[in-house]
DNA sequence: TGTACATCAGTGAACGCGCGTTCACTGATGTAC
DNA sequence: TGTACATCAGTGAACGCGCGTTCACTGATGTAC
């Protein structure tokens, strides 16, 4: 697609069910030893590919290239995968999944009645998986491919992390608004929210709203930072986003510990 | 840049003062006929440089197309720009530019005594740019290129929608802040504005701080809805645009006229 | 355990393509006197 | 106003490259009986 001529807005490919990369229909891990190997061998070229995002990104990834880091003629990667694109959007969903991964098991592990240590930890692992996977964010988060549409399989592991908040926000909701950092509602705004963020459902749309912000303003300081317009203007990025992720956390009705005003 | 093989971080070229593709000198506009034709050939290159953008994207920007588009030989582009790069780095300048004349213009046509209205004008030149000029945006606001430096030449054009908010801002500061919307200090943050930042100078810490914070918000926003992140969870972006910028109003000292709680 | 067959992984050559950039060149446009 | 020369715009052929993808093939690994 990248050196194709769609116009802006077409549509790829659905889902194609029965793919070459994908693993045998139903989960669980692969049951014969060569369905093993296989596996293991898909796990070993998008090593590669997501080594080559990082050192050209995602514009410079080459089918051929990867094939010949692992010694592999090119067309043999052709078993594994049917496209480019098959490997692009594998390398698409995997990020989902790690920084998903990342956010959830920061914010397992932190007692679950200190919510703004919960949001807070949720917040630093963004930061840090980003900052350590900055090719893979900006395949994520970065500007669209015109032409390339992500495949349905996507919507899933792009919904992790906004989960993880989103039952941040319920808890703090049950818990029940701190005194002194009132929530300003918000209204007139339609929520559509697919049914993927299910512990949202019965809070009040301008709570919603508010977590919204709060999940807005936190990638959007991770783009930027990340992106370098920061540049020149914020000396000390790590304190500065703490005092955002605390900012942001009276938004969403969590109360910080430090007393605002 | 986007073929060659270079590893991340690696300069691409300073400024090249006596490039190919450079004006004369000084500023002004071309004085003699050659150099005027000469201007209108750039400004045609880079008005189809900018639709193969808009259609394909960065990525697969090219000499070659823009060349057959405008009925020349690819050799003869290089009478105009010395590489690609400088080309994609003159269509970077532009878009700087243009998003900042439009935030600017949208921005000087409300009473100056009208503080939220000149926020809110200006945000919504940045996000009525962004939505008309998609690939553009992506180009400056989306993922970098690796290895791909912006050179000096970038910087002023970059600084034109932040130096627009922070005349603000300081509008707002030196108005005195409103009753009943208290800004939240923020504290511990080194910033270091560019020179290009004047306004700022003189404020305190934490209301520039609070101003950067509006400034990543809006762009933020604009980003996600923009990039697709936003699909499936609001429906009426305009409303819910007007709501952030209502909040982030707050923010930075800027009374909404809504009163909040 | 042993044979016969089917499935799969991987190869190497080839197709056709578009790319960035260089180079020696031809005319046209400007400049100096 | 007219000539001689320098500058510039633009051409066409060529260089060398890497790309995605297909195809007929060879062995190795698995499966059925």
């Amino acid at each position: 697609v990248l050196h194709g001529g769609l116009p802006l807005g077409v549509v790829v490919q659905p889902a194609s069910g029965d793919a070459v990369g994908a693993s045998p229909p139903s989960s669980g891990r692969p049951e014969t030893p060569r369905a093993r190997v296989r596996a293991a061998v898909i796990e070993e070229i998008k090593a590669a590919a997501r080594a080559q995002l990082a050192e050209r990104g995602a514009a410079a990834l080459s089918v051929r290239h990867v094939a010949r880091e692992l010694g592999m003629s090119s067309s043999g990667m052709y078993r594994y995968f049917a496209s480019r694109d098959e490997l692009l959007t594998a390398l698409i969903i995997d990020a989902y999944n790690d920084l998903g991964e990342a956010v959830e098991l920061a914010e397992s592990r932190v007692d679950r009645s200190e919510l703004f240590d919960r949001w807070w930890a949720a917040a630093r692992a963004v930061r840090d998986w980003a900052k350590a996977h900055p090719q893979e964010y900006g395949l994520v988060f970065g500007s669209p491919v015109p032409g390339y549409v992500a495949p349905q399989e996507t919507v899933a592991p792009a919904a992790r992390v906004p989960l993880a908040l989103a039952v941040i926000l319920r808890d703090a909701w049950d818990a029940g608004r701190p005194a002194g950092a009132p929530t300003s509602p918000i209204t007139g705004v339609d929520l559509a929210l697919s049914e993927v963020v299910e512990p949202l459902i019965g809070l009040p749309p301008d709570v919603v709203a508010n977590g919204i912000i709060a999940w807005v303003e936190l990638f959007g300081f991770v783009s930027f930072e990340l992106f370098g317009h920061l540049v020149g203007t914020v000396d000390n990025g790590d304190t500065f986003f703490r005092r955002v992720c605390e900012r942001v956390a009276v938004t969403i009705g969590i109360d910080v510990g430090v007393p605002d005003a």
